[in-house]
DNA sequence: TTAGGGTTAG
C-alpha cells in the first residue's frame, strides 16, 4: 500500500501522503500512479511531480512520457515542474526534438518558461553533440533577455563546451563570469579544472585550484578527484600523492570514486601491486567498494593479461551479492572474448545478456563491432551495425569512429567517405576525434590531398585540431616523403598553442629515418630528450635497422649514443 | 515544500 489517505485537520480535506521511497521499480510507480489518479480529491501536483522525479531517477524515461500523456488525457492539472521533468526525459532519451515539442504545452496552460526549461533543453542539445545549436540558444537567451542565465546555465554550457573540446571557450566563459554578476561557484570551477585536465593542461589546472582557494571557493572532493584523475592518466604519480595528501590535510576525505580513479589509473599503467595496495588502504579507511570498483579491478586484470583472475573477481562479486551490471559484462566477458578474437562467443553472450536481466548498451555494441572489424568480418560488422540502428540504439562517437576506422583499415575508402559525408551533412557529430579518424584513414590510403583539404577546413567549421590531428597530418606528410611539410606542420601546431607529444616526435623521427636524413633525425631526438619523451617500438626498430645498415649513424646521433651507454 | 549543473568503464 503506497497511498495513505489522512485527514488534514487544518484544511479539513483529505490529502495524500505518498511514500515515494517505497517505489522500487516501474511496476510500483505505475501502480501508485493508477491509485493516485483514482483518489478523490486528486493528490496535489507536487505528489505527481515527486512520482515523475522518482521515475526519472530510475531512468524510466518513456514511462514519464506516457504517464504524463495520461495525466493530460485525464485533464489533471500540470505545472512547470512536471513539464521540465518531461523535457529532461526526452533529452535523456536523446530526443531533443520531442523535448522542444513540449514548449507549446507551456503556452497552452499559461505556464511561463523559466531558466530551468532552457537549461534542461541546452543540456539535451549538447548531449546530441549539436554544439552550435546549444551555443546559439544560449546567446539568444542572453541577447533577447528571454531569461537571466544563472550558475546552472553557465555550468551546462561550459560543461557542454569542454566535453566537445572547446576548453578555451570554457575558460573565457569563466573569466566572463568573474566580471559579471553571476559569480562562478564550486560547480563551475570544477568543470574548468576537469576540462583543463582532460586537455592535459595540468599546470593551468593546479593554478586554477590555487586561485579557487584565494577567491574563497575552496576545491572539494569532486575538484580534487578530477585533478587526481588527470594526473593518474598522465602517470604523474608524485603529484597524485601530493594532492591526495593535500585533500586529506584539508579534511576532504577520498570517497569510493576517488579510490576508483586511482585504482583505474594504476591498473592502466600495469601497476597491479600498487593498485592492490590502494585497495587495502581503501578498506582500512572503511570505504566500501562499489560495482564500479569491481568493474575497474576486472578491467585492470584484463588489461594486464590476467583474464582468469578477472573472472575470479567476477565470481566473488556474485558471491557478495553484487549483481554484475552491463559494464561488468562489457569489460570482462565481451571485451575479453573480442580481444581473444573469439567473436562468436562474444556474440552468443550478447544474445544471452538480455535474458539475464541486463540490457546491452552502446558500449556492448561498439565492443562487438570493433571485434568484428578486428577479425576482418566486414559483412557481419555491417549486419550488426544495421541491427544496432533498427534496435533504436544511440550511436555514439565511438560507434562512428569504429565504423569509419574499420572501413579505412580494409581500404573501403568509398564506404567510409559516404558514411562520413552523411554524418557531416547532418552536422550532429562534429568532434575532432571523428575528423582524426577520417584524416588518418585518408592519409593511410594514399589520399593525402583530401586529408589535407579536410584538415584545412576544420577551423572554418569551428572544430579545433588537437595534438593527434597534427600528428596524423605529420605522419601523412612523412609517409609521402614530404618532410618539409611535416616540419611546417610541427611549427604550425606550436604556433597554435598545441604542444607536440611523444607520438608526434616518434612519427617525425621515423619519417626522417626512413628518408635517411640522419642529421635532422638527430636534432629531433635531442628535442625529444629535452622534453622527456622516449622512443616507441617502431622508432627503436628503425634505428636498429639504420645502424646495422650504416654503423656510422651511431656517431652522428650523440643523443642515441648516450642513451645506449645508459 | 516538487524541476536544471561538476569526478570513475569501451
Amino acid at each position: 500500500m503506497y497511498v495513505q489517505g489522512i485527514i488534514n485537520p487544518f484544511k479539513g480535506k483529505i490529502g495524500v501522503i505518498s511514500n515515494f521511497e517505497n517505489v522500487k521499480c516501474l511496476d510500483d510507480a505505475v501502480t501508485l500512479f493508477d491509485q493516485m489518479v483514482r483518489t478523490k480529491p486528486l493528490p496535489s501536483v507536487v505528489d505527481f511531480s515527486k512520482l515523475f522525479k522518482t521515475l526519472l531517477n530510475m531512468k524510466h524515461y518513456s514511462a514519464v512520457v506516457s504517464l504524463f500523456r495520461e495525466m493530460q488525457t485525464l485533464g489533471i492539472t500540470i505545472n512547470g515542474f512536471i513539464l521540465s521533468i518531461v523535457i529532461n526525459s526526452y533529452c535523456l532519451m536523446h530526443r531533443v526534438d520531442y523535448a522542444f515539442s513540449v514548449l507549446p504545452i507551456y503556452l497552452k496552460n499559461g505556464i511561463p518558461f523559466n531558466v530551468v526549461t532552457f537549461n534542461t533543453l541546452m543540456r539535451g542539445i549538447f548531449a546530441e553533440n549539436k554544439v552550435k545549436d546549444a551555443v546559439e540558444l544560449f546567446k539568444k537567451l542572453v541577447r533577447e533577455k528571454i531569461c537571466e542565465p544563472n550558475e546552472f546555465t553557465y555550468a551546462t554550457v561550459m560543461n557542454g563546451l569542454s566535453k566537445t573540446g572547446h576548453t578555451d571557450k570554457t575558460l573565457s566563459l569563466l573569466r566572463l563570469m568573474e566580471q559579471g554578476s553571476t559569480k562562478p561557484d564550486i560547480f563551475i570551477y570544477s568543470i574548468v579544472v576537469d576540462a583543463l585536465c582532460k586537455d592535459r593542461k595540468f599546470d593551468a589546472a593546479i593554478d586554477l585550484l590555487n586561485e579557487m582557494k584565494q577567491k574563497g571557493v575552496p576545491p572539494n572532493i569532486v575538484t580534487y578527484s578530477s585533478l587526481i584523475d588527470g594526473l593518474c592518466k598522465s602517470g604523474q604519480w608524485e603529484k597524485v600523492k601530493t594532492f591526495f595528501s593535500e585533500m586529506v590535510n584539508l579534511n576532504i576525505y577520498p570517497d569510493v570514486r576517488t579510490f576508483n580513479i586511482v585504482i583505474d589509473g594504476l591498473y592502466k599503467e600495469g601497476k597491479v601491486e600498487d593498485a592492490e595496495e590502494v585497495m587495502k588502504h581503501m578498506a582500512g579507511k572503511g570505504v566500501e567498494p562499489d560495482i564500479i570498483t569491481y568493474n575497474t579491478i576486472m578491467d585492470g586484470y584484463c588489461l594486464c593479461g590476467q583474464r582468469d583472475r578477472a573472472r575470479r573477481v567476477f565470481d566473488s562479486m556474485i558471491d557478495k551479492n553484487i549483481e554484475p551490471d552491463i559494464i561488468s559484462y562489457n569489460n570482462i566477458l565481451i571485451n575479453g572474448y573480442c580481444k581473444e578474437k573469439k567473436v562468436d562467443e562474444a556474440m552468443q553472450l550478447f544474445r544471452e545478456i538480455s535474458h539475464k536481466g541486463s540490457k546491452p548498451n552502446t558500449v556492448t555494441y561498439n565492443t562487438i563491432l570493433q571485434g568484428l572489424f578486428e577479425v576482418g568480418r566486414i559483412g557481419d560488422a555491417n549486419f550488426f551495425y544495421a541491427e544496432m540502428l533498427s534496435a533504436g540504439h544511440i550511436l555514439d562517437l565511438y560507434t562512428l569512429c569504429t565504423l569509419l576506422d574499420g572501413y579505412f583499415k580494409y581500404r573501403l575508402v568509398e564506404e567510409a567517405m559516404s558514411l562520413f559525408n552523411k554524418l557531416e551533412r547532418k552536422m550532429e557529430h562534429t568532434s575532432i576525434e571523428l575528423y582524426n579518424v577520417v584524416i588518418n584513414g585518408l592519409c593511410k590510403n594514399g589520399k593525402l590531398d583530401k586529408a589535407h583539404e579536410i584538415f584545412e577546413k576544420l577551423s572554418l567549421i569551428g572544430v579545433l585540431p588537437n595534438v593527434r590531428t597534427y600528428t596524423i597530418m605529420i605522419n601523412g606528410f612523412c609517409l609521402e616523403g614530404l618532410l618539409d611539410e611535416a616540419k611546417d606542420m610541427l611549427r604550425k601546431m606550436e604556433d597554435n598553442g598545441c604542444l607536440p607529444d611523444d607520438v608526434t616526435y616518434n612519427v617525425l623521427v621515423q619519417g626522417f629515418l626512413r628518408s635517411s636524413k640522419i642529421s635532422e633525425t638527430a636534432t629531433f631526438m635531442t628535442e625529444m630528450a629535452g622534453r622527456g619523451f622516449s622512443f616507441n617500438a617502431t622508432t627503436a626498430e628503425l634505428l636498429v635497422k639504420a645502424i646495422s645498415e650504416k654503423p656510422s649513424v651511431l656517431d652522428m646521433i650523440p643523443e642515441l649514443h648516450s642513451r645506449i651507454m645508459k
